[in-house]
DNA sequence: ACACAGGCCGAAT
DNA sequence: ATTCGGCCTGTG
C-alpha cells in the first residue's frame, strides 16, 4: 500500500503512521484505508453508498496483474525493477483533480506539487469531519472558475497560474466531445489533450494514463528517460549512456515510443514500476 | 551563489 | 520534425 501511495501517481492522500493507514478524499467522499494484514485491507468512508464498487475502480482491481507482471518481466533488468515495485498497483484517478495535479507537476517536485493542490483544497475545497479529523475535498472545476489567475499566482503556481487558469476555462472541450473514447480513440484524445495550453506530451500522458485509465500510455519524465537511455537503446557509446543531463539521449518522444513497444497494453504499469524502482533504488541506473 | 525539480512554449534550425 | 533558451518558485 505505501508503494501505491507514496510513488507520486496520487498527491493527496497521506499516512500519519509510516503507512498502516492511509486517508484521503474522492470527490466527497473521504477514504480511510487501513492496512490489516499483508493481503487486506480495511476500508471506511463517509458514504459507504456502493463503496465496494467504487474501489474495485480505484485500486483497479479487474486488471490481471499476475498477467503483468509476467508481460513486463521481458529481460533481467525488469526482473530487478519488479522486485523492488510489486506490490504496486496504478489508481484510477478522479479525472479533474488529476489533471490539475499533472499541469502542476511540470519543472517541479512532489513537495511542491502536494502544496499547490493543498492550497486549492484548503482554500475552495469543502470541509468535512470525519473519524475525528479535519478534512478538505478537492474543489470541482465550478468551484474554480471564478478565481482570477492572480489569487493561484499567490499560491506560488509560478507561470503554471496561466495554464491553470486556461485549463479551467478548456475543460469540457474535450471531456464533452464523448464521441471521444479515451481508451478506444486513444491517440486522438491524446492529442486533443495536447493541444491544451501548458499540457505537453509527458503532462498528457500522465492525465491520459491515470485520469482517464489508457494503460497502454507510458510517460517519459527525466528519471524514466534515465533508465531507458541507459538500459534499451544500446546503440549509443559508454560514455553517452552515462550521460545524464536532461538534454542528452534520445527524445521523449522516442522513448515513449519505445517502452510502448516493449510493454505494449501493460506500458503504463512498466513505467510506474521503473520510475518507483530508480527512486526508491538510483543504484539501478550504476549498476550493469 | 547556483543547480535542479516527474516540462512546456515559442522561435530557430 | 527536432533542438534549444527561458521560465516561476522553493529547496539544498
Amino acid at each position: 500500500m505505501q508503494k501505491t501511495f507514496e510513488v507520486g501517481q496520487i498527491f493527496r492522500f497521506h499516512s500519519h503512521d509510516e503507512g498502516k493507514t492511509y486517508y484521503g478524499t474522492i470527490k466527497e467522499r473521504v477514504i480511510k484505508i487501513v492496512q490489516k494484514d499483508a493481503k487486506s485491507l480495511i476500508i471506511q468512508s463517509n458514504n459507504e453508498k456502493e463503496l465496494k464498487t467504487f474501489l474495485d475502480e480505484f485500486f483497479r482491481v479487474t486488471d490481471d496483474y499476475s498477467s503483468m507482471i509476467k508481460h513486463i518481466s521481458i529481460d533481467p533488468v525488469m526482473k530487478s525493477v519488479i522486485e523492488i515495485a510489486e506490490g504496486l498497483r496504478l489508481i484510477q484517478q478522479e479525472p479533474f483533480e488529476c489533471s490539475i495535479s499533472y499541469i502542476l507537476s511540470q519543472n517541479s517536485n512532489i513537495p511542491r506539487i502536494k502544496h499547490h493542490l493543498e492550497q486549492l483544497a484548503l482554500n475552495f475545497g469543502k470541509k468535512i469531519e470525519f473519524d475525528n479529523r479535519t478534512f478538505y475535498t478537492f474543489p470541482s472545476r465550478d468551484d474554480l472558475l471564478k478565481i482570477p489567475e492572480e489569487t493561484f499566482r499567490s499560491f506560488g503556481f509560478g507561470y503554471r497560474a496561466a495554464y491553470i487558469y486556461q485549463f479551467l476555462h478548456d475543460y469540457p472541450n474535450f471531456l464533452d466531445s464523448k464521441s471521444i473514447d479515451p481508451i478506444q480513440d486513444s491517440e486522438i484524445f491524446n492529442l486533443k489533450l495536447q493541444k491544451i495550453h501548458g499540457i505537453g506530451q509527458k503532462v498528457a500522458d500522465c492525465i491520459h494514463l491515470f485520469g482517464y485509465g489508457d494503460l497502454n500510455r507510458f510517460p517519459t519524465d527525466v528519471w524514466i528517460k534515465r533508465f531507458m537511455n541507459r538500459f534499451y537503446f544500446h546503440e549509443f557509446s559508454e560514455n553517452e549512456k552515462n550521460e545524464k543531463s536532461v538534454r542528452s539521449g534520445k527524445s521523449a518522444k522516442k522513448i515513449t515510443q519505445r517502452g510502448q513497444e516493449l510493454f505494449g497494453k501493460w506500458a503504463g504499469y512498466a513505467q510506474e514500476f521503473i520510475y518507483y524502482a530508480i527512486r526508491n533504488n538510483p543504484h539501478l541506473l550504476d549498476s550493469t
